[in-house]
DNA sequence: CATTTGTCTTTTATCGACAATAGACAGTTC
DNA sequence: GAACTGTCTATTGTCGATAAAAGACAAATG
């Protein structure tokens, strides 16, 4: 196999989830606007939709014969892009002990237990290595730098230096910025979250990676917003990993954070820079009390 | 073909430059550690040395028979890593015209043009994604950024932060800290190039790059030592396509350098944010207007 | 007995090939 | 005649294979 077709399984099962809803389908271009995908891969979905007797198909009219059934669906794990199970795999290892920092990595031992070639890890070791956790010697191996105490303060004190700048500059953007009717959108969802905080807590990290996100934007500068990216892995598999006291700690984290957005939309420095600070420091106690 | 013999070529041509000053080598262990390779490879050195006549090697018999001439060496343009041919090659393609930012970027175009596998080029263009340059469409091609005035200014709006903090944490470095005697040795050479500034004013830009690199290791934060890199390669090919004026500019460069080494060395962090800044400022200058 | 060397195994760097996906162009439909 | 579809081409993502280079281990040397 050169290639699995994960692009289209996953457009399809996005597709036959919107058969669940329409009566029939708009024109192939359309489609693939909305499914993120080029129209060779619409033509491969609209064939198979009619294989299976979901669609009538003929040029123009794509009319749906049925209401999908779960085995309509592709199985979940076949729709996962290979870089992200190389990820997965690669960060369980990290995570699940047996990782002493300084140790090697081995890329076709690595490559074997993902089942994939090793041109595909070399490229994912040298994306990842941007987060800093992993290092190379030329011509040799890699070294699992790991996820310890230093990283962990070298990270957050960049993150001090670019968040409260990038919060500085949300003050300044103009009143028509999309970015205060999103920050409006997400104040309603920390409200939500926290009227119903027994059951939905575990949504806090996903809202949490949209505000930061949103504040990091507004610096305008791509190597901020790009170094979102390592806050946002550490912090993803942080709040995978560590679920002890998660709702506790992420109900103070709803609250710091409406202080902060409150803050922000009230565009006084002083109080921006507080509540930033207030909430960067407890982040980081957080995040230090998960390392041993 | 699967791999270029360059570091083996790129270790001969070293080793043969050590011949001309000895009379026999050391052990095969201790060469490896000098040049940086392997023991397979310091063997494979000793072979082509034996086969061509520069030594006699018989176990740790390793006598030189002659002077080495020029064409005992391997042309350089056979030593460099394939990577770096491919960054030449790409970097020439930005500055030299004729890409426009939003510009498309061929994996294949480029690895036909440099000769290389695409492979190799892909892992180039991933690993050089982290300089901001370019980006990537997921399953699609690459986008030129380009090299504009934006780029520039949040280059420089990270750097001055970055570099603000590192010479602040410089002036904390204990005193038996080898920075220190890195730090003479650098003005040393700042005084002895300005001496004879107008034969040896090329030599700033290595210069330059060997002091602000020694400032922000003092940061002792791998994401701002990391980041170095982005600067480095900026100015390195600043300075290769912009020599107008280059002796002036590197003039007073120089001098701004040796106020700044003059403030780390007061360890008075007034003094320091101020000579730093000013310098960082005459650079940002410097940068935009080669700029169009 | 601590180095050093000879030999053998493991791992990385790179290529060419090929399926999946994107994208271009011309003809068709409303 | 603007939007849509059918068809074809170009490009990316991934693999397996292979030479270069690293590295391990045992025998040899001084």
């Amino acid at each position: 196999m050169a290639r699995q077709n994960t692009v289209f399984k996953d457009a399809f099962n996005r597709c036959v989830k919107m058969l669940e809803e329409w009566r029939s389908l708009p024109s192939e271009m359309e489609l693939g606007v909305t499914l993120g995908v080029s129209r060779t891969t619409v033509r491969a979905i609209l064939s198979r939709l009619e294989a299976v007797g979901l669609l009538a198909w003929e040029k123009r009219r794509k009319i749906v014969l049925r209401k999908p059934v779960a085995s309509d669906y592709f199985p979940a794990e076949e729709t996962d892009p290979l870089s992200e199970i190389i990820e997965r795999s690669f960060m369980r290892r990290i995570l699940a002990g047996g990782a002493e920092p300084g140790m090697q990595i081995n890329e076709l031992e690595l490559a074997r237990e993902v089942g994939a070639g090793t041109t595909s890890v070399r490229e994912f070791l040298i994306r990842f290595s941007r987060f800093g956790l992993i290092e190379k010697r030329p011509n040799s191996h890699w070294i699992l730098k790991g996820f310890t105490r230093d990283f962990a303060l070298e990270l957050t004190e960049v993150r001090e230096m670019f968040e409260l700048r990038s919060a500085a500059a949300f003050a300044h953007l103009p009143d028509d910025h999309p970015a205060w009717p999103e920050l409006d959108a997400i104040e309603a969802r920390h409200h939500a979250i926290l009227r119903d905080i027994e059951r939905r807590y575990l949504e806090f990290s996903e809202l949490d990676e949209r505000f930061h996100l949103l504040v990091h934007k507004a610096s305008r500068n791509r190597f901020i917003v790009d170094f979102y990216d390592v806050i946002a892995l550490v912090f993803h598999y942080h709040y995978q990993w560590n679920k002890a006291n998660a709702r506790a700690r992420n109900t103070l984290a709803l609250k710091e954070h409406l202080v902060y957005i409150a803050a922000l939309r009230s565009r006084d420095p002083a109080a921006i820079e507080e509540a930033c600070r207030h909430h960067l420091r407890s982040a980081r106690e957080t995040l230090l009390q998960s390392i041993p």
